[in-house]
DNA sequence: TGTTTCGTCAACCATGTGGTTGAATATGCC
DNA sequence: GGCATATTCAACCACATGGTTGACGAAACA
């Protein structure tokens, strides 16, 4: 697995780990509280933690004797970004791209717009 | 009850079905001209290749004795989909992308190239 | 017709993955 | 210190995955 890419994806294919990812979105949490609502033990959880952690999808802090996790979103955006590649949208000059978000965002970076309002 | 996002994450997460995905980009494809610059049998390209037709991320065809291969771009779509729920993070975001195409398709309109029209 | 090309199928193998259980390693609390 | 809590480690199991080779069917062509 040289590529990133790789364990990016692999990591995102397993449901549990899709369901972890969703609730990382809310808070960030500890390691049992993130294995409450599965049906499957708690190092199973721990191991599905690992490999997002692996994938560089979450961050994972210990203090105490409680590990957070908290979600990483540089992997995310790494796969997003390739897979903007495909789609209706082909040709598509990605650099291009970038310079117009950093256009956009120049003059709304207070908006309210919301991104899952979509 | 399975998840289509688990098979097309998956089928995604391997490299050289991510490269096959790259060459489709480009062009359909006999099955023979997939598989040419790969360092593996013939067989294990067609595995590769029904596994990302069974993710919808590619459809097959035959005609005559060949089997073309091209992108169908729903599935990696709903993948792009699933990624924006996490979009607090994703600075790749498919309205600013319709928007960048619009004014990209505004002034290149005679480019030519659209392997995907049809 | 027979042969070549295209692609898949079937069997097999090595390794990886997702789960289990039980022991081990912190850390916090009385 | 002694004990409960939080998390991981280690060994194990069933099954999936990615690759091989050889045989096979279907279409084109001499």
């Amino acid at each position: 697995m040289t590529d990133p890419l790789d364990a990016i994806f692999a990591a995102l294919s397993d449901p549990t780990r899709r369901a972890i990812l969703t609730m990382l979105l809310e808070d960030d949490m500890a390691v049992t509280d993130v294995a409450e609502p599965f049906a499957m033990s708690l190092a199973a959880i721990s191991k599905h933690l690992a490999i997002l952690a692996a994938a560089g999808l979450i961050a994972r802090e210990k203090r105490g004797r409680v590990k957070w996790c908290k979600l990483e979103p540089d992997a995310m955006r790494a796969a997003s970004v390739w897979m903007q590649g495909f789609g209706q949208f082909e040709p598509v000059n990605l650099d291009a791209f970038e310079r117009f978000l950093e256009t956009e965002l120049a003059g709304a970076t207070e908006g309210g717009h919301d991104p899952l309002a979509d």
